[in-house]
DNA sequence: ATAACTGCAAACGGTTTGCAAGTCT
DNA sequence: AGACTTGCAAACCGTTTGCAGTTAT
């Protein structure tokens, strides 16, 4: 095959797809699906909304994109947060939450990265207690 | 006034607010009005979500409240397939990667959770260097 | 040939808004 | 009294889904 695209097995090279994903590497910082659609459509012009939504959630499965807030959902933070995580089990489907705190200092981000880091979101996946 | 509620000037003192307010306090974390309303509820059964919202709205007039990405709307970002995580500015939008990561070992969360970790990720909010 | 994919439109779920009744100051 | 606030229900808008026609393999 002459154009690799980064897919899950099995999936269908199609030209709406190439065109979503075209426009993913235009993309700089977050973005929308609809920007995503309003992108990718100068390239395939009869684009549906809905085929974007489902090659996102395709590029989603293979990590080539990622979700910046879980459920589509509003979420909001405190203003003096605390640390809370999730430990998701892949086998059952279980939430527990550990207070484990992972993320870098505030110290180093600012040092490394200049970034005032306010709260932040870890997810854990693995294999609970239960169904190991 | 005995009670100090954090609202904007001229905005009036209900039982609602209080319930709302406390509910935020009670949070850990992350939150979703949603899940706000339902905590509310408890000190103050007849809140409306419509309420719990508008109530949400003048905690972030006021800074008591933060939301993590503005517009309400699902966003990406593209992903290189390294390990990586993501410093999110809530100010501009903008996102960068950083490959500083602190997870909780592995040894750690078997011995306190009886959970085996596969992979994690972990999204970090706050103000970029820019926007400082 | 046939299973996967697409566009369309309807359905869905979270958020906002109009309004009449109720409440704080 | 008068302006602000509330609950309700309808409106709104982004996302998902059912389906009949189309396409990659």
């Amino acid at each position: 095959m002459a154009y690799e695209l980064a897919l899950p097995a099995g999936a269908r090279t199609t030209a709406q797809r190439r065109a979503v994903l075209h426009a993913v590497e235009e993309s700089v910082g977050s973005f929308t699906v609809a920007q995503l659609h309003e992108r990718a459509r100068r390239l395939e012009p009869r684009l549906g909304l809905a085929t974007t939504y489902r090659t996102v959630e395709l590029l989603r499965a293979t990590g080539r994109v990622h979700p910046l807030l879980g459920e589509g959902r509003h979420a909001y933070v405190s203003c003096r947060p605390e640390h809370h995580h999730h430990l998701v089990c892949t086998s059952c489907g279980g939430v527990e939450e550990t207070e484990l705190c992972a993320a870098p200092s505030a110290a180093e981000l600012r040092r490394r990265h200049g970034f005032q880091p306010a709260a932040h979101e870890l997810d854990i996946y693995g294999t609970c207690r239960r169904c190991t």
